[in-house]
DNA sequence: TGACATTGTGCGCATAGCGCACAAATTGGC
DNA sequence: GCCAATTTGTGCGCTATGCGCACAATGTCA
């Protein structure tokens, strides 16, 4: 529960909608342990009361975005249209696949392209070889720990240091393997090394035997929007491989994705 | 404003939060076009007073969902949040992805997954192969009128038959193409072939070339929960090889899907 | 610089939405 | 099968909440 900060800040009262940020929470509060609730359990998980719960359901499914049988609710695909929204409002909806396809047989490597929200990476695309499979798969919609990938650090490094401590003191470092990076100044060094470098690097430190690296993806008007990352595998591709071959392919790529981004 | 008619559905009264409609509004008014808008604009294109936009997009500002720069205001990768909680419910999140890729390799063209949201299709998965460009991309998010593609028939042919003559007679079918069926009583025939042969096709209905088939994909429980499509060329790929290569090795994955979902 | 257009917001009012408390339904134990 | 226990559904009165007007502030153009 990383949104549990929201909540500890003023809802500056006159300005705020409480039933729609209670709506909101309702929505969210379902996952893969909840795929179907009862109004008592969205309740209790959401913490509003449970008549309340129950008309924020209902409204969604009046909305359609919720469906229910024998008292039990749901989701629906509905609720994709809002997933929609934005991403064909930030451009990513679309006639970016090719490229990454492109890339993706030419590096011989499984290439996916993220957006950062809060400390978690957000997966917009992939692509990959066929055959090839790694024990770690990304999937459109799959969130990472943004301080402890690739992608993480380099969509993290054009945001002002200050903001990038502030998330980082608030956020929780998991130990996802041996090399996983959990000292603070060593993040932060990293991150700063991907600014400089103009891509990240990252050893093992999400899953064992998986290397990713990141090169940042701007839009036209000069603004990082999102971030172009290859995994591979640390048995198949060295460092000296990485830099020389998979590298100057993903800045290509990166470079004409901006052409197609607002 | 214009299209101020909202009264015509008739909310519950008491059982409907309309401040969340509202504000759900909101996120549905940003799109391709409107990429970042100002307050006035999201009053205008949700027909709710000025005043009341701006204290929801200050709550979605607040809850992170929208940025504000300049008084303009922005959908978030935060959003993204609200179809993962979809996608994880349904179990669709991850874990299915190796499947098409096999998929993909095999019959060598591009797959995807689909869902149904209303008269439309919703893409949440895709694999292909490298190499191979269809003028017609699929991207995940992506939506298709859902009576004029091979996975909307098959999606619709397991609803009840009524549901279905309902759904249609509100939907305005678009002509795609020169062989887009616009008759009513066919395309009820298609969704009806679709249910009895357990596989539907599309000869060029959607795009110029582009020959669709889709099976169901079945949950543990037996309901269909989305539709398996391959996208071929009617260049590449006769009718013969749809049946005697495509279909078969679609209905396998098909039911290799089955074991992953809930 | 003044007139016009657009955006920001305080305020009073009405009611939408809250949450209690009771009713109905479902479950479970014996 | 019956009653107790638990869970779920909902009517109702109160007041905080959110609405929308109207004015203030800010920005724009000539």
């Amino acid at each position: 529960m990383t949104a549990s900060k929201h909540t500890a800040m003023a809802p500056d009262s006159r300005a705020f909608v409480s039933s729609f940020a209670r709506g909101l929470k309702v929505i969210e509060s379902f996952g893969p342990d909840n795929r179907s609730m009862t109004v008592a359990e969205v309740a209790e998980r959401t913490g509003v009361d449970r008549a309340v719960a129950r008309r924020l359901l209902l409204t969604l499914v009046h909305l359609g975005f919720v469906h229910v049988h024998e008292r039990r609710f749901e989701l629906t695909t509905h609720v994709l249209r809002l997933a929609y929204s934005f991403l064909s409002s930030a451009g990513l909806g679309a006639s970016l696949q090719p490229f990454l396809d492109d890339l993706a047989r030419d590096v011989r490597e499984t290439v996916s392209l993220s957006v950062l929200d809060e400390a978690e990476v957000v997966f917009v695309a992939r692509s990959d070889i066929p055959g090839r499979r790694l024990a770690y798969v990304v999937t459109t919609g799959m969130r990472l720990p943004a301080f402890s990938s690739a992608s993480g650090r380099m969509l993290l490094a054009h945001r002002p240091i200050a903001d990038v401590k502030k998330l980082l003191a608030r956020t929780r470092i998991v130990r996802l393997t041996r090399r996983t990076t959990v000292n603070q100044a060593e993040i932060i060094k990293a991150i700063a090394a991907a600014r400089r470098d103009g891509h990240a690097l990252n050893y093992e430190e999400t899953e064992d035997d998986l290397i990713g690296i990141a090169v940042p993806v701007f839009n036209r008007a000069g603004l990082m929007v999102a971030a172009l990352n290859a995994s591979t595998s640390a048995a198949r591709a060295d460092e000296a491989r990485v830099h020389s071959e998979i590298l100057p392919r993903l800045k290509t790529t990166a470079g004409q994705l901006t052409s197609m981004l607002p």
